[in-house]
This record gives C-alpha cells, sequence and structure tokens, in this order.
DNA sequence: TGACAGATGTACT
DNA sequence: GTACATCTGTCAG
C-alpha cells in the first residue's frame, strides 16, 4: 500500500544517501520483466569521488543533472549496460545505481536474454545482468520512470524488511564509504567485491 | 576461491 | 595516446 498522498517522484527528493535505500523493495520493469529491487548503491555527484558526476556535468553524465526519476544507463568494461534512478532535486547530478534484484514477471523472456543455462538466482543478480534481464540499453538512457513509457519504477513497497549497509561494490575512490544497500538476507543480493585498486 | 580475459567509451595527459 | 571503469563468465587450483 502506498499512504503517501506526494507523487512519487517527490519521494526521491532530498540526499541520496538517505533516498536509495527506499527503493528497495520497489518495482522496476521494463521490456515485459519486471523485477523487486534488492541492492542499491547511492552515488552523491559532484560530492562524491566515486561519482561519475564528481567532475561536473558532460555529455555522458546529463541526465543525472537533470529532474528525478529518470533512468541513467551507463556502459562499460565494453560490455555491460547498468542502471541508476536519478534522484535529488535538478542541477546536483546524483543518483541510486540499482545493482539487484528479483525476477517476479517475465521470467521466460529475462531467461532468454540471459541465457537458458543460468540459474533463476542469477538472472538479474548484478547491475550488469539486471540490465540484460530487463532488456535495458544506452537507448532507455533518460526515460522517465513514471511517465507512460518503456521503463515504470513502482516505489510502494518500502521498508521490506531489514535493511543492511555496506560499502560500494567495485570502487577505487571513496572505498569504504557505506553508501550501499540491501535487503538483509535476501538471496537475490550481489557479492561484495572490493576494487582491487582500492587504498 | 581466485585470477584474468574480454571490448569499448570516457576522461585526462 | 593512455589508463581505467558503479562487471561477468570461465577456467585453473
Amino acid at each position: 500500500m502506498n499512504s503517501s498522498h506526494h507523487p512519487p517522484r517527490d519521494r526521491l527528493l532530498g540526499p541520496v544517501e538517505l533516498v536509495a535505500p527506499t527503493i528497495l523493495g520497489a518495482t522496476l520493469s521494463h521490456a515485459g520483466v519486471t523485477v523487486r529491487i534488492t541492492e542499491v548503491e547511492a552515488y552523491a555527484g559532484e560530492r562524491d569521488p566515486a561519482s561519475h558526476a564528481y567532475r561536473g556535468e558532460t555529455a555522458r553524465n546529463a541526465v543525472m543533472f537533470g529532474p528525478p526519476g529518470h533512468l541513467y544507463v551507463y556502459f562499460t568494461y565494453g560490455m555491460h549496460h547498468a542502471c541508476n534512478v536519478v534522484c535529488g532535486p535538478a542541477g546536483v547530478g546524483t543518483g541510486a545505481l540499482v545493482r539487484a534484484g528479483e525476477v517476479v514477471d517475465g521470467c521466460e523472456l529475462a531467461r532468454d536474454r540471459r541465457g537458458a543455462r543460468v540459474r533463476e538466482r542469477d538472472l538479474a543478480r548484478g547491475p550488469g545482468r539486471l540490465a540484460q534481464a530487463l532488456g535495458i540499453t544506452l537507448a532507455d538512457g533518460g526515460a522517465d520512470l513514471f511517465a507512460d513509457g518503456p521503463a515504470r519504477l513502482v516505489l510502494d513497497a518500502y521498508p521490506p524488511e531489514f535493511v543492511a549497509t555496506g560499502p560500494r561494490v567495485g570502487v577505487s575512490l571513496a572505498a569504504d564509504v557505506p553508501w550501499r544497500f540491501w535487503i538483509a538476507g535476501d538471496p537475490y543480493v550481489s557479492d561484495y567485491k572490493r576494487s582491487p585498486r582500492a587504498p
């Protein structure tokens, strides 16, 4: 149930490290697949050395400097896409990386995209896997998650259970800042890996 | 469990 | 031109 009378987009305003955990338990849908979000990370724009927005706005990260509730998609390691929900007011460049989820609808489609041999638990466990399961690519960058488009975010289940906190995965700067949030005990959460370049 | 290849955009020199 | 990235799958041990 959703007791708030505010539009869902307004729930994404505020400091991203406080907003990000409220995305846990929400559902993200795209192209016939829906996932229940189990793990997120906060990236705090120009005040966060690990953020793509740390050095200010560029063509790549421009979406994060726009209004909240839009999808910032980036492509990395030459083969993986990852999805962020833009948070905070326009201009600050903050967002929440959606790191993992449980596929709750469209399992067949997700498996087609991820491969027939992939275990159900691994369909969307990890940011690259989640984007692939949902069929999200750079073409979806900038999509409004609260409009009548192909990508939709439904924020109505928080808090799901106890929220656990720890350092973010794979970041070499600000490697100890505890801005990774996941649903405690949930099996659909990725493994922690510290960046090999972290101090 | 751990090391590493894989492939390309981005930011910085 | 160069280093490296909000990663994943595979193979050695």
